[in-house]
DNA sequence: ATCTTACCGAGACTTTTAGTCTCGTCAAGT
DNA sequence: ACTTGACGAGACTAAAAGTCTCGGTAAGAT
């Protein structure tokens, strides 16, 4: 525990200007606790006596618990999974999703995005950066994805929207539900599938309304 | 709202036994208060003066309220999505996945169910209720896949596992985050997808360590 | 140099809600 | 008739979010 900030450390103050020593040891304190006792250990008192801040400076700079934990998170996400360009596209998807699977191996970060989907139906701070973070994420693979069609390696017909919420649902209902594993040979295989749904037709054979009329769409996006 | 019981229907004791009609009247009453006013209408204090219950009498039966929350989910979320057998394969694969998106059409039914997500974070009674409930659907799709599979539809040496996450995974993400429709046409397409994606060779070209060996794993994968 | 402003840490305070405890009542089983 | 155990009601406790106030302190303006 401790990763990042001790206890109380001491700081001077910084007079009538913001002290963003404060604002780090917050945000600090904030995502260690995260990490290391769940949701439940994340109060707005523990956050102060860890970050050594009163709690009247937390809720100066942000609306809500959530907020805080919301910002906490985002700092840190911004690390993982980054979009490389080797030349071979199956081996860029492929590496992409393994480490985005990766991301997740230590326990209290799955703890941590657990408790950030948990915490955004309750809480539109949250939905709004949990929605900007996935918007991020669907976006880079997205870029990913348009490159394969680029170099010839996913047809240009193929629903590039829906190969990517593919991805990125079955990587959250895994990590939500807990049912299967999250490791390298799922990535694997998450990719190999991707790949080779993109080469069958994408116009194949479909249900019975499956290209539904112009009243398919209720209204545009659902709420939340 | 008050699609079921009113707020305070007068009811007999029946003595030293168990009131059935209070079960009833409270889960009834759970269940109307998350989808008319969402999660934060849900208190313990509203449940029992809407079904005309005492406080104790809800804890003499539920260990906690989301125990209470996950039940009465549960006890509605049986009748959605029949599985069908009509000798088309495809259509009935279209079908059900048309009917487990028109399920969620009802915003009070999205609210509930993101909610009984939420909760599982942080009450292990709720994560066994959803996780039930989840398994229970998985293997309804399983075994409609399984009869793909055995008429031809699909070949033998698919993942169908993947398959089925692949499924619920796009479902669930899009109901937690909300960036795209849950449709009709969204369901339309997610059957032409898996029919499709099974068709394409599934041990097709893989990213770079796909059939990883024992030393793909970078660090171990992690629990969960 | 002094004054004003705004942030800081601290802590008392209010409000909400989950969960417990107790009590008088009432009907089923003995 | 008597015992047992569920019932409705409500007081009570505990935890936590969020508000309010205070003395202290330093940056910036006069």
């Amino acid at each position: 525990m401790d990763s990042t900030g001790g206890p109380q450390p001491p700081r001077q103050h910084t007079g009538r200007r913001r002290n963003a020593a404060a604002r780090d040891a917050i945000l600090d304190a904030t995502f260690d606790l995260l990490r290391a006792q769940g949701a439940s250990g994340v109060t707005i008192d523990a956050i102060a006596q860890k970050a050594g801040v009163g709690r009247q400076t937390i809720y100066r700079w942000w609306p809500t618990k959530g907020a805080v934990a919301a910002e906490a998170m985002a700092r840190r996400a911004r690390t993982v999974a980054p979009v490389r360009d080797t030349g071979s596209f199956p081996d860029d998807l492929g590496r992409f999703l393994i480490d985005s699977f990766a991301g997740l191996e230590d326990p209290g970060m799955q703890g941590a995005l657990r408790q950030l989907v948990s915490a955004a139906q309750h809480d539109e701070h949250v939905a709004d950066v949990l929605a900007a973070f996935t918007a991020q994420r669907r976006a880079a693979l997205r870029s990913l994805l348009e490159r394969g069609q680029a170099s010839g390696d996913i047809p240009g017909a193929a629903h590039l929207d829906l190969l990517v919420d593919i991805a990125y649902g079955v990587l959250w209902y895994r990590l939500l539900i807990g049912h299967a594993p999250l490791d390298a040979r799922a990535a694997g295989d998450l990719a190999a599938h991707l790949i080779a749904a993109a080469h069958a037709d994408p116009e194949a054979k479909a249900g019975p309304e499956a290209k539904a009329g112009p009243e398919a769409h209720t209204g545009e996006t659902g709420p939340a």
